[in-house]
DNA sequence: CATGAATGAGAGTTCATTCAT
DNA sequence: TATGAATGAACTCTCATTCAT
């Protein structure tokens, strides 16, 4: 339901001078993170961000270093997200299909928001070594669960014996063409079009003897308030 | 076998003041898209693209009027590589199936490679409005070429029923998520990684009585010397 | 007196960080236009204008947007200017003739000064369409305004029957070669020159009758402090 | 009634390979005065005026050094035609107020024309000291011709003691600012303009006793074809 | 004679970033 | 806390000018 957060929301941030600061912080990566989208990073400047703020540009340096440090916390709610989801799944009790399954469901709906979007968007390349670093570690977690998800299927019989890694690869490339795509406020909604996927992209993975999937209902995701720098959840 | 134009071979078309100037201009997009690539358009000034032609940067203003014609024009590039392949394809006699891998594999190719890697990479948001509608009008047409295969697949009966623009999507974004993550040079070579793709992705796609599937031969594509302004196969 | 504003009273507008940002803006626009007529506007760079206030070339675009921007408020300035001094005359109470030996008078001490030797020195042609036709407007008032009074003095028998469009025109004219040809520092004041014109020039298109002509004082122009986008007195 | 010379019969001038050569440096610098007239000196890229001879810019070089001589000789040519046109004036039998009145009409006609307007309108400050310095004294020449002929008009009782000085300036002026009014091909032909602005300008000047002037018919001016470079008619 | 190709110098402009307040 | 002002570094692009052919 709640979906994307209201961008009027964030502005109220700095309506008041004494305010939470974070909720401050938080209304900057939520309104760059948006025009990053739309613009793209490159061809945003910080007084753009500054602009539909309503604040001024230095302002931003005092809740960031510099740009690059709103990128990489931009990615790093987007990581963050996506790990958050991933735990449920993980704990969830079920064949290793269901569980590809529900990793699809939940990874497209954070792929059709925001910091997912702009996650699966903007390449990684952009940004210094150090981030880089810290950026894949966390991408390839991602990987890497989603590849387990796969395996425990085919341990338990519910996953056709394939190339792992590859179908992995796949999955992951068709959902991540999401973002490219997808339109929020079109004509399917995020979580319409991420049942499509799950059932879709796991029927050429299911065993023959399978009956039709049953995904696992994983509610919506929080963004999490609060995700302070350095720190971050794995 | 070719595979990768080399880079040096392009350094020397500058070497003579008086040669061909097509070849000139093939030498600047070649190493312009090797560097767009390795750093990001953004980011990459004329400069580098100049210093690494040991020429100035106005010369390349001798051979394009913008940074952005030398953009479009590796777009270009890419689009016209596939359109290429995909003739070939569309007039292979075979089941949709077939052609379904024979896409794949192709396309899988080409995206591993500069031109076709740039073309996935980089968003045509950043285009102008112009060169947008005139790319996304061809891309249009690849992906309703896969289309166009995979229902020729449903209807021959080599291709199990399914959400054709969903699936279609899948497919691509798989194959375009390889830009992301393939490094020339690396232990697979495209040619390799393609064969594989072809034959996972097509698995889950495949009605069950068919056997295993042959993937055609379709030969390696070669880069067309010539693409002047304005012209493009379609 | 005063005259010219100094050149140095101006840089002093940028000595401290916080100031009037009207008369830095002020500043910049009178340095401007000195540099401007001493070398021609497309042979002043905006280095050129930066150095002189002894500021970094992008500072001067906090205050303006382009270099078009600072052209374009000297002739503005140059515009209003002169029809500050018109408004004076226009209510003045006499003959027609003395209206034209004040538009004389007041016209070549503007001409004579910075931004109305800029005004008729240099091309509109330069201008923006928009702008030019802005600009054209305004000339067209002032040349309106002049050929009133050659009609009033005509009607009132102070002025010989003539051409008004015509004579209007070379009056103007005549003006206007003063741009080129007077340098303020020479021996004769522009006030001094601004008396001989309006005598000169006024003798012949008075009617015989008429006695020596009393040229009324039409005390010596303001430059208004400020002159905001836009805003302009007609 | 020839007026302006064709525009087109100077592109034939580089039709042909072997062909006068004087002719081609004429053709370049009609085109290029009308250009420079057109859009200003400093807006004009040699680029423009190549383009419109369909000759390449370095051609240009072998006819002018640089950019600057091809300003310096329209300049030249300008003068010329004054310089000309006042030859006969002053061995014309009459009264300075006839000479005062032949300058006028004659003056008008050429400032009205491609040379003799681009030497009005263009300031000469852009050109280098040396060369500034030849044509300014040019300049003062035909300013004292005009004096002269005042003179000669207050000692012959024709025309009304004055400030000679002041009355030449303002006459030039008048004249001058034809240059950026007469648009050719308009209502009026440049020889009626100018008869229109020989009997107004000399109406104020003549003494009372005289009456109506008569004008001489001085013919018009040819262009004369050659004038190679340093030399110059006085 | 004329051209295609290339260059060097410089222009205007943008923008992340930093002071001083 | 937040801002107005300013800067430095970079970038794209233009253009007069010059070779080599």
């Amino acid at each position: 339901m709640a979906g994307q957060p209201d961008a009027l929301a964030h502005l109220a941030a700095f309506a008041d001078r004494r305010r939470d600061p974070d909720a401050k912080k938080q209304a900057v990566l939520q309104t760059a993170v948006q025009i990053f989208i739309e613009k793209g990073y490159w061809q945003t400047s910080l007084d753009d961000v500054a602009k539909k703020l309503k604040i001024t540009k230095p302002a931003l340096y005092y809740y960031f270093r510099n740009k690059e440090e709103i990128y990489l916390e931009c990615y790093r709610r987007g990581i963050a997200l996506t790990q958050h989801s991933l735990d449920k799944i993980r704990s969830h009790q079920g064949s290793g299909l269901e569980k590809v399954a529900g990793f699809i469901q939940t990874y497209t709906v954070i792929v059709a928001r925001d910091f997912g979007r702009f996650l699966v968007r903007q390449d990684d390349r952009e940004l210094s070594p150090k981030a880089q670093a810290e950026v894949r570690a966390e991408k390839r977690k991602i990987d890497h669960c989603l590849r387990s998800f796969i395996e425990q299927g085919i341990a338990d019989g519910s996953v056709r014996p394939c190339n792992v890694r590859l179908v992995s690869f796949s999955l992951a490339g068709a959902v991540h063409s999401l973002a490219t795509w997808f339109e929020p406020g079109g004509a399917l909604t995020a979580e319409e079009v991420a049942a499509e996927f799950a059932q879709t992209l796991t029927q050429g993975l299911a065993n023959r003897r399978s009956a039709k999937l049953r995904i696992p209902d994983f509610e919506p995701i929080q963004i999490p308030a609060k995700l302070s720098h350095g720190e971050m959840r794995s």
